[in-house]
DNA sequence: AGCTTGATGTCAGTGACTGACAAGGGGAGG
DNA sequence: CCTCCCCTTGTCAGTCACTGACATCAAGCT
């Protein structure tokens, strides 16, 4: 978390985007209040968007991680929701960056267009996880993408509201899902 | 479905897509293909990936409309099979336009990018629905994307490969997500 | 000191997309 | 039949995202 260029460029993303809007903020502007020009901007980031996913990665990380501690004998889903769990204080710490993050990407269709993007990505580990402790090809993909879709929702609307926690909404979207079945 | 500067556009650009990729065909070329300047294009489509995802509109409304014939007190998640089971003679009709289409989005990420879009706004439609059949918000938009989850994969696979039928890959993707919970 | 490596600056170019204005063609009403 | 109007398209100029090629410069290694 050093004073990089990097993380100048994620900052003044962030304050730009939520002033003026994601469309009417040029990469070059971001680079001028980073210190930077804007080819150095490019250098760091794919494009203007991925200046905001960087959390993803750690995200995925402590995940992928995470489903190594939990016995091969729990079924998929139950699974899925103790990993969720498990990263309840990651994302608790993070809140205050999240946050505002959140809000722009609320606001702005194309960043909604690439978080939709992650999560399947997210998604798609998790089944690749599944699969590696015996889980059939299709079962996989499904409680993967279950789980995401509950997860995404639930840090979502957690991120509007603080409370109620995320393990109390974690309990109640497990017990809704239960129902659904 | 007449030779209008439109559809011209459409088969253009995945006549192209096919043969160039996405990346490395200009809208310029396409709408020179189609007769047309690369102005009239973007008055057709709002962006250059748009010009893939028009069928979208008309699938959704087919799911709107099918919804309504499902009693009542049929439970939510077997409300959005039945409804998908209802639209398999429509996506039956059009596999021979969907298929190459879908080989064209399969290999460019900025186009998955853009159907995940797309399925999220159909599952938010579908959860609408549902909401106005008296299911619960959150359950609502639980059933729904898993729903678009199951739909997607399953119709996904098929356009891969036609055998098994789009029945009867929707009859095994139901009984495996019953396992799973 | 001399060399290498990684991050940055500079510059020129391509292509997606937009706003403003003009032009043509067919249909409705006189 | 003429005229007005609307809808679609063409033209042109401009902004901005993004890229490749080359130069610079500081830090660390030998």
């Amino acid at each position: 978390m050093a004073d990089t260029a990097r993380t100048r460029l994620q900052q003044a993303a962030v304050t730009l985007f939520r002033d003026k809007g994601f469309d009417s903020t040029t990469a070059a502007e971001i680079a001028a209040l980073a210190g930077v020009t804007e080819r150095t901007f490019f250098r760091h980031f794919a494009d203007k968007r991925e200046v905001l996913f960087d959390g993803q990665a750690v995200l995925l990380e402590a995940l992928r991680s995470a489903i190594e501690n939990v016995p091969q004998d729990v079924p998929p889903l139950q699974t899925l929701f103790r990993v969720f769990r498990s990263v309840v204080p990651i994302l608790d710490a993070n809140r205050p960056f999240s946050q505002p993050r959140q809000a722009v990407i609320s606001a702005t269709p194309a960043l909604q267009e690439r978080e939709l993007a992650k999560m399947a990505a997210l998604a798609e580990a998790l089944a690749q996880a599944l699969r590696g402790r015996g889980v059939t090809d299709d079962r996989a993909t499904y409680a993967a993408q279950v789980g995401m879709a509950v997860f995404a929702h639930v840090t979502l609307a957690w991120l509007e509201e603080a409370t109620p926690s995320l393990g109390d909404r974690l309990d109640r979207a497990e017990r809704d899902l239960a129902d659904l079945m």
